[in-house]
DNA sequence: ACCTGAACACCGTTCAAGT
DNA sequence: ACCTGAACACCGTTCAAGT
């Protein structure tokens, strides 16, 4: 079902894939679909699931770099492989954008990410800041992201930490981290602003250094 | 029509923009509005266009620095002066990217930052790549942006260039030399995978950089 | 447990018709 | 020159009903 509604998409575009069609295109006629989804934005929030699985299929397949070796070539190779993906799927990045709460895989995404980059020699709180930075060059979307802590809104935070570090290790990491730092911090949340301008102002030093290289 | 179309969007997000709600809230009720316009896409272009001008008129009121003065500080007010005008429009970056023609007032805020960096020091060529490399952070969204010689599939490309000179002098300019230097290129056609890697470096080695400084 | 059909409210758009 | 009304094709979604 995801399956057939990527095809819809790389056939047609997002506004192509409409749940009569759909469910067309699975022989299977008319809106059983309901049965299987809980309405459409179900059914986009699978997809962008989906499509993320594929970028992570094709990183996964990517050697780790030995130890503490070069985490630039290695990230850059992660990220040129993720937008080969996207650019089968031209219509990913504005479904991405539309989505209120983050596919799990983006975080999967994020967290390999984030395992370059300590293994690399950052900290948390750099390396934070700088998937923040690579913004919509490491998955093809900018904008300011999602809300975390959304696939579980247990009260019991503690019981979500450990499930998060099971799957995420660092993710969960940086978060133990910034709660250490800040207490009042709520979990996961970020100073958009604060990330926008750490982000702008690594552009605009690289590109004044290479200015005056000249 | 326009100012009531993003009242619409400001306050019910893109999709509560519909052309039957449109013609309610302007009182004038029903389709009259394909009088003015041949259909939604063109509204929408109309809605692109009046929203990035609201970014060019507090733009244009920032004042230029003296002469060969700090670029750096130039942009990076503009450019947050930018993102203040799209925090009260979220739907504007979303909008943007749908967009498959670069709204006017685009090329005319690109002119304005080209300017800052051509009498800050910058080669175009260099520029060139700034711009592409500022990309989401430039305008709130990301992509490959646009295809330009869009608003004038004039054959006679030498008065299109004219007409071009005196409405965007710098981003003439640019293109001038683009063309000067590869006669193949397809004028305003840009290596996206060239540019794409470009300002993936500019962030990993600024990243690199910081962490090295610890 | 899984699918279907008819129905509803809401789209964008056309077109002949009004002033 | 500008607006309107009825109509069409197409949405997402509900719900009672089938197997």
């Amino acid at each position: 079902m995801l399956r057939a509604a990527v095809s819809l998409a790389d056939e047609g575009g997002l506004k192509s894939l409409t749940m009569r069609r759909l469910a067309e295109s699975l022989d299977a006629e008319a809106m059983s679909l309901y049965y299987h989804v809980a309405n459409k934005e179900e059914l986009l929030d699978g997809v962008a699931e989906f499509v993320v699985q594929e970028i992570n299929d094709v990183v996964d397949r990517i050697d780790l770099p030995s130890a503490g070796a070069d985490w630039k070539k290695a990230a850059r190779q992660r990220i040129l492989a993720a937008r080969e993906v996207l650019l089968r799927h031209p219509w990913a990045p504005e479904l991405l954008q539309t989505r209120t709460t983050a596919p799990v895989a983006v975080a999967k995404y994020f967290d390999g990410l984030l395992r370059l980059m300590r293994d690399g020699g950052f900290s948390y709180d750099l390396a934070h800041h700088g998937l923040h930075a690579l913004g919509s060059r490491a998955l093809g979307f900018s904008q300011e992201l999602f809300n975390p802590g959304d696939d579980a809104n247990s009260d019991d935070s503690a019981a979500m930490m450990e499930n998060m570090a099971g799957q995420f290790p660092y993710l969960a990491g940086m978060l133990m981290e910034i709660v250490h730092d800040d207490p009042d911090s709520t979990l996961g949340w970020c100073d958009d602003q604060t990330e926008f301008e750490f982000g702008l102002d690594i552009v605009l030093d690289g590109l004044d250094r290479l200015r005056s290289e000249r």
